[in-house]
DNA sequence: ACAAAAGTGTTAGAAATACACCCATGT
DNA sequence: ACATGGGTGTATTTCTAACACTTTTGT
C-alpha cells in the first residue's frame, strides 16, 4: 500500500460477500442456499451473497444481502451472529471477471419457516442439509466446507453454540447442537456439569421449565450468558486428533 | 452474487494485501514495518503490503510484496508460514479511494539482519517491537492488534510456535517463544513434558546438541514435527480467563 | 567452586470420564 | 406400569501445577 498508483491503472476488481448461514434442524446441520436464476451456473445452488456497495463495509453488505435474500426481519438479521470466515481471491473463481469475495459465517436458531417469503429473492432460498449439498456454483463448495469445519472448532472454545438455540433453551437442546455439529454422542451428566461450571456460558431462567418433546421430565430453561470464550475448552472426543 | 450486473456499474474497488510479519528477537515480539515515503501518512510507519495484480491471488500477492519489500530470498518467502487474518473493508479506511485490504499474518524466525538490503523498498523496512509500535498509518494499528492476539491464541492450540524458531532449535528457545508472545513465565519441566508428549510437535535431532548462551549444559536440538494442531491445547496460565 | 542453563522425578490437587441411579411427565 | 428424557452422585483415571533435585557446561 506504499507504492504510487493510479486507480485506473488497475483492472477493476469486483468485491462481493458470500454467506454460509447455518442452522440446526431435525438433528442435522443445515445451510441456507439459493437457486441461481442466471448464468453462469443457472439452476445450481449457491451461497447467498452479492456485491458490496460503494459506501458499506463487507459486514454491512453481508447483513443487507441476508435480509434481502431471505426476507428475515431486519431486527433479527441485525442481532444474529455473523463472523468473517476468510476471503477468496483466486483468479478464475468467477468465469465472468475478477471477483474477490469476503465470506462470512452466520449461525441462526431453527426458524419456523425455512426461508420466509417476503420480498427479494426469498422464494429461491432453501435450507439444505450440509451433507446433501453437492454441485454448488463457483467455489462455494470450498467455502461451505471451510465454514463447516470452522463452526465445528469454534464450538470447542467459544460459547457460540447458543447462537443455534432460541432465546431460551434447555441443556438438552444445547447438547443436541454439539452432537449434531460434531456428529458424536456426548455424556449428558458430564456435558451438563461442564456447561454449568463455565461462568457466563448460560444463565438459568428462574422458575421456568419446558416440556421437551411432550415426553419426559420438564427441563429447566437457560439464556445465553455474557461469556464468549470457553475456558477451559469443551473438546470433542478424540475426533481424529491422536492422543 | 446472483444479481444481474455490469462490472462498470460499480465504483471500482482497489484490493490490496497488508502483512503483519512477526518475529521474536531479544525477548520481545517484533513486527516488520515500512516507513511510508508519500502521502497520505508520509513518514509514518505502516505494515508492508500492496495491490493484488490482476492475475494473482491474495496469498500470491502477499508473498510477492513481502519479497519485494524486504529483500528476503524467494525460497525463504515461499516457505514461511503465511495465513489469512481477515479482510478490512470499512469505507474511508484509505482517504484516497475505496480500498479493501486482505490482511495476512506471517511468522518468521529471527533474522541475522532485520530487513536485508536487496532491491525494492527494503531500506525502509525495520523490525519494531510491537509494544512500541504507535501512530501507524491507516487502520494498521487495528490490523496489528488483531494479528497479535490471533498469534497469541494460535500458540495455544497449534504447533505454530516452531515457525518462530530456526530449522533446529532447543526446547528452551521454543519455550522462550511462548513466554515472549504470551508475556508469562512457564514452568520448564512441565513445558518440556507437554511438548514432548504431543506426538509430532517436535522431533529430536539425534545426537545433536548446542551450547546456549555460552553458559550452562548444552541443549538437545529438535526439528518441527509433522503435527499442526496441539491436542490437548497448551493453555496460557489464567490469562484474563476466569476459572 | 560457583553460576547458569538443561534435564529428571515426585507429589498434591484439579479435571475429564464412565457409569449407576433417581425424578417427573405422557401414554 | 413403563418408556422417555431431565437431573444427581460418585469412583476411577488422567492431566496439570508446583517444586525439589541432578547434570553439564563456562568462568
Amino acid at each position: 500500500m506504499n507504492t504510487a498508483y493510479d486507480p485506473r491503472a488497475f483492472e477493476p476488481f469486483a468485491v462481493t460477500v458470500d454467506l454460509a448461514v447455518f442452522t440446526v434442524r431435525a438433528g442435522a446441520l443445515h445451510v441456507l442456499l439459493i437457486r441461481r436464476g442466471q448464468e453462469p451456473y443457472a439452476g445450481a445452488w449457491a451461497l447467498p451473497g452479492g456485491f458490496i456497495l460503494p459506501r458499506e463495509s463487507a459486514e454491512t453488505a453481508a447483513r443487507r444481502e441476508l435480509a434481502e435474500e431471505t426476507g428475515l426481519s431486519p431486527a433479527l438479521v441485525a442481532a444474529l451472529h455473523l463472523e468473517q470466515l476468510r476471503t477468496y481471491s483466486e483468479p478464475g473463481r468467477d468465469p465472468r471477471m475478477r471477483v474477490v469475495s469476503v465470506a462470512f459465517t452466520a449461525l441462526v436458531p431453527d426458524m419456523p419457516e425455512p426461508a420466509a417469503e417476503g420480498g427479494g429473492d426469498a422464494d429461491r432460498a432453501r435450507w439444505v442439509p450440509v451433507d446433501g449439498a453437492a454441485g454448488l456454483a463457483f467455489d462455494h463448495a470450498v467455502i461451505l466446507s471451510d465454514a463447516r469445519s470452522r463452526v465445528g472448532s469454534k464450538l470447542e472454545y467459544t460459547c457460540l453454540a447458543t447462537a443455534f438455540c432460541p432465546p431460551e433453551f434447555t441443556l438438552g437442546e444445547l447438547q443436541a447442537v454439539y452432537e449434531t455439529v460434531w456428529d458424536t454422542a456426548l455424556d449428558r451428566p458430564n456435558f451438563r456439569r461442564k456447561v454449568l461450571a463455565t461462568p457466563g456460558f448460560v444463565e438459568a431462567v428462574p422458575g421456568a421449565a419446558r416440556l421437551t418433546g411432550g415426553r419426559g421430565k420438564p427441563a429447566a430453561l437457560y439464556r445465553p450468558g455474557p461469556a464468549t470464550v470457553l475456558h477451559p475448552p469443551l473438546l470433542r472426543p478424540t475426533e481424529g486428533h491422536p492422543r
